[in-house]
DNA sequence: AGCGGTCAAGTTGAT
DNA sequence: ATCAACTTGACCGCT
């Protein structure tokens, strides 16, 4: 019924993704700077395979792929088309794979742009590299059978409505691509699920909704609630975000995630639901293994 | 082999 | 006006 996802990396099994920097890659020629991009990116392709293989092996129904799964891909200046891969047609055959894997084992893939992807920005030059990202992202997205490229709305700019505004501007002019697969997420400093449901409901993108992030900056409707209008906003099996703070009390940062997902912060109302919840937790696919045992202990219990 | 400094990007908020 | 924090492991390069 429920299908948990891991995010990004592993904690013990030795699944790596590569990545480098445009610092290093500036001391090497054009030819050679392609060639180590090349090797990367077909690196990342097998482990990616390898990590969709893990998931099968172990239950897990769902994965996010990084970013920098094809590194520095739009940077401004090390950043390279696909096509001027030297073994592009090999790496994009092995992503279809993963495709087909993902597919034939009812797994299901995502990717989260990172904080730098703003659709809300009043920079113009900010909104353009982002999408520039996303269109990237949705082309692996597009291989991979990826069918969520999710963001966050953004800054507020001292005017959210106009941010949000901006934000909607944005999301009706991009490639059909990138828009089938855009998802909005609430985040923990600027942005509700209340703040975003009528964005969501207005452009059909469906809400990715985060619990930790809204305990973290509530708004006045309760999880049950947000859950059920968040539901509401898909039109195919929604996801949603679950994690746990590193300090329920005391000093640090509430915000920052804990190495595993406490029971108590599984929200009842989830158990019944058909969705998919990614679990944002450092011990990765340790934290999902456990949080997959605690699940059922607790419809054991429960039932007997 | 091991360890430490470093890494594309934007926004906020503290100073 | 400036700058650290956010978040984070993996990489290179030096010892």
């Amino acid at each position: 019924m429920i299908r948990l996802g891991l995010c990004c990396i592993f904690r013990k099994e030795p699944i790596k993704f590569r990545r480098t920097t445009a610092k290093y890659l500036g001391k090497f020629s054009r030819r050679q700077q392609l060639a180590y991009l090349s090797e990367i990116c077909m690196a990342n392709a097998d482990a990616l395979y390898r990590a969709l293989q893990f998931c099968r092996r172990h239950g897990i129904h769902g994965f996010r792929i990084n970013s920098q799964i094809l590194p520095l891909k739009t940077h401004p200046e090390v950043g390279y088309r696909f096509e001027d891969l030297p073994s592009h047609g090999k790496i994009r055959r092995m992503f279809e794979g993963c495709g087909t894997y993902a597919a034939e084992h009812d797994l299901r893939t995502t990717f989260h742009p990172d904080q730098f992807i703003l659709l809300s920005s009043p920079d113009d030059t900010v909104t353009r590299r982002s999408i520039a990202d996303l269109i990237y992202q949705s082309e692996v997205a597009q291989w991979v059978n990826a069918d969520v490229i999710n963001i966050h709305a953004g800054g507020g700019y001292g005017d959210k409505t106009r941010a949000l505004n901006r934000l909607r501007r944005e999301i009706e002019r991009l490639p059909e691509t990138v828009r089938r697969r855009l998802t909005l997420e609430n985040d923990d400093r600027i942005y509700t699920p209340k703040d975003l449901l009528p964005v969501c409901r207005d452009m059909e993108i469906p809400l990715v909704y985060d619990v930790h992030h809204h305990r973290c900056l509530p708004d006045g409707n309760g999880v049950e609630k947000t859950t059920q209008l968040a539901l509401d906003t898909w039109n195919r099996e929604p996801l949603f975000h679950l994690s746990s703070p590193l300090n329920a009390k005391g000093n640090g940062n509430p915000r920052n995630h804990h190495d595993f997902i406490d029971i108590a912060d599984f929200p009842r109302s989830w158990l019944p639901l058909h969705i998919t919840i990614e679990v944002e937790a450092k011990a990765k696919e340790l934290a999902v293994l456990k949080l997959m045992e605690d699940l059922s202990r607790l419809s054991t219990e429960d039932s007997g």
